[in-house]
DNA sequence: AACTATTTATAAGA
DNA sequence: TTCTTATAAATAGTT
């Protein structure tokens, strides 16, 4: 939001990276200060700036938040006295141990799992299945393809467009446009009717 | 950032807070998200719904930066923790080291919620990505390439192989093999040199 | 879940 | 770093 819009990649200029570290950071912020404000709710950013600085921000605090994610307090555990070393001062306290019990919601981390069981399972196959196809297909190097054989691959890329203006599974076909759209994309052929390469 | 500016104090109607609550808090991890990737550093978002709910972002994730945000574990010395206030200047305490049971905890959860949650935003990245190269690139339709725009294009072609058989991600290499390979596969050269369509 | 009128965030530039 | 300003994004109210 600037300007000009910036690719969605690491700035390259290690100056202009600290600077956009540093606008954003206080962006992101406000956004979760305004979040925690206008919701009513418990919020804790953590971040660490190219540098290695940490910032953070915490509503209640950070340490509450975190607290509040790990869980509710067993109780039955001791607390564990730690140093506070704050602004330079040191000082003492008592904290729980973060010792949690597994929550009520059974069925919700049970689906979860299962989600991200099948999430894997998804990787897993792809994988399988890039193996098999790799070694299957030991397709030859579009190099040494001759003019016929050239034309014959012609038809088999129509079919490939054809399933990517289709309704392939979404991942899929974003993730070959994106591949197709890094760098020297292979199917740039924008304009190629009216340019002549000569 | 809206139809009208509103006050920043919580939002009274409770069915209008939940919605606000949903937008924002995607707002917020996008902007964690896009913080993370354009100055490369190491991110973390808690945050708890308004039915007490928790959700959270991380890159790499939350554990791993908030171990971080602990600093290293000085083992018998009690580990190191940062606190830092809202303005990002810091101050730490150190606390013993406690080591937490993931499996039942509440953080087990969110890590699962957040595993999801990053899956699916990258979906969305994808997404978008997908739309922002189809808009762009419009190709043509491979039907219409003339013969020696076939020649530029198979070019092309052995850049998009080297990239196949180079180190692109896994899982964009896989997800486009796969693609290939269903069925009517596009690039099922084989003994093509030999055999003739005839 | 979408759709826009507006408000915000922010990339460059000074 | 801070301020300014042209633009890109986020989002409040609406359907």
């Amino acid at each position: 939001m600037g300007r000009r819009k910036i690719p969605m990649e690491m700035v390259k200029d290690g100056n202009t990276r600290q600077v956009t570290f540093s606008k954003r950071r206080n962006g992101v912020f406000k956004k979760a200060d305004e979040l925690s404000t206008l919701c009513g709710v418990d919020v804790a950013v953590m971040v660490f700036s190219p540098g290695g600085r940490p910032y953070s921000y915490g509503s209640p605090s950070v340490d509450a938040v975190f607290d509040r994610y790990l869980g509710p307090d067993t109780s039955s555990n001791p607390r564990v006295r730690v140093n506070v070393n704050a602004n330079g001062r040191k000082a003492t306290k008592r904290v729980a141990a973060k010792q949690v019990k597994l929550e009520n919601s059974q069925a919700y981390l049970t689906s979860l799992e299962e989600e991200l069981q099948a999430e894997k399972l998804r990787g897993e196959v792809l994988r399988d299945k890039f193996k098999e196809t790799r070694e299957k297909n030991k397709f030859k190097d579009v190099k040494d393809l001759g003019m016929d054989e050239l034309n014959e691959f012609k038809g088999k890329l129509e079919a490939l467009r054809e399933m990517i203006n289709g309704k392939i599974m979404e991942m899929e076909a974003s993730s070959t446009l994106m591949m197709l759209s890094k760098g020297k994309s292979p199917i740039e052929v924008e304009g190629s009717k009216n340019k002549r390469k000569k």
